[in-house]
DNA sequence: TTATATTGTTTACTAGGTTAACAGGTTGGC
DNA sequence: GCCAACCTGTTAACCTAGTAAACAATATAA
């Protein structure tokens, strides 16, 4: 490693002259988010729900009978990305499938018992684990980067 | 969609006591990122550089001679996701791989004209794009932003 | 009734990675 | 000087998280 130090050891110095991907809002909020979404893994082990799964099951929780469509708008993304989650999540025995009366096309999704609690109890860790990322955060900026972060997602409907 | 309104509608009454992932700054973040990735691709255009090849090119400029495996600390990712990275830059011209006299093993990578002046016009576009995306941002607003996501990427290193 | 739209779904595709293995080259210990 | 340990770039196989286009069944509007 001391061998190639010509080159290397100049540039390494004006190092601290950062790039200018460090001024990017959009590469430090990638930076931030994989930092989340690892640890996120982290807190809810190999077995446990991924992102997708568990965003699904929150909002399936909160909203019971909710369709698949308004899933699909309420977590942005297009309603044929959501069938392999709620099929996971079915397999599980987190949620089923039912149907509603009044139209045959629509197949609503209720949680079961064991997905609330399964749910609840991965909330709870996944909070638990924001805390500790966030530990060096003060309340007044906690509050702060949820504010500016939600201010961004109002921008969405463009 | 007025005739399954039955339950659907109750639900949606209840809907500003919004879910939980409203308050997960996991969550948040990936929105918010995903906000910025999708402007970006727009500002870029559909053949233009990606936003991995936007990075990685931005360090290759600012530091000439920069090996692979520097790269992949400096962007933490792996060496070998980077392959498929630096064979495309390579080939739209921006950069060559470059031989290093004292170590046998290391590709060093410089950007070549074409390379930086895309690298400029590319910087540019996404700075432009992010000051429309954080349009009703006041300045204070976007450093603290700033600030605060830096502050996430320095809890990095666990 | 007929045209249009919506719902859930499948299939094929894309982006952006990871992990494991490897060949070639380098270095430290002795 | 030799050998073990290590680093570099690379390939191959895989994974996650989606998108886009097409489709059948159903519902709604003209």
């Amino acid at each position: 490693m001391a061998s190639r130090n010509g080159s290397q050891a100049r540039k390494r110095e004006d190092h601290d002259t950062a790039s200018d991907l460090e001024q990017l809002f959009g590469y430090n909020l990638k930076r931030a988010y994989i930092i989340f979404q690892t640890d996120f893994r982290k807190a809810l082990g190999p077995d446990g729900l991924g992102p997708r799964s568990f965003a699904l099951l929150a909002l399936v929780v909160r909203f019971p009978n909710i369709t698949q469509s308004e899933l699909a708008r309420a977590l942005g993304i297009e309603r044929s990305g959501l069938v392999a989650i709620v099929d996971e999540l079915e397999g599980r025995g987190y949620l089923h499938r039912v149907a509603v009366p009044g139209d045959r096309r629509v197949q609503a999704l209720v949680a079961t018992t064991e997905g609330s609690s399964a749910y609840a109890d991965a909330l709870q860790r996944v909070r638990d684990h924001e805390t500790e990322l966030l530990a060096d955060f003060t309340d007044d900026e906690k509050k702060t980067l949820a504010h500016l972060l939600q201010k961004i997602r109002l921008r969405e409907d463009d």
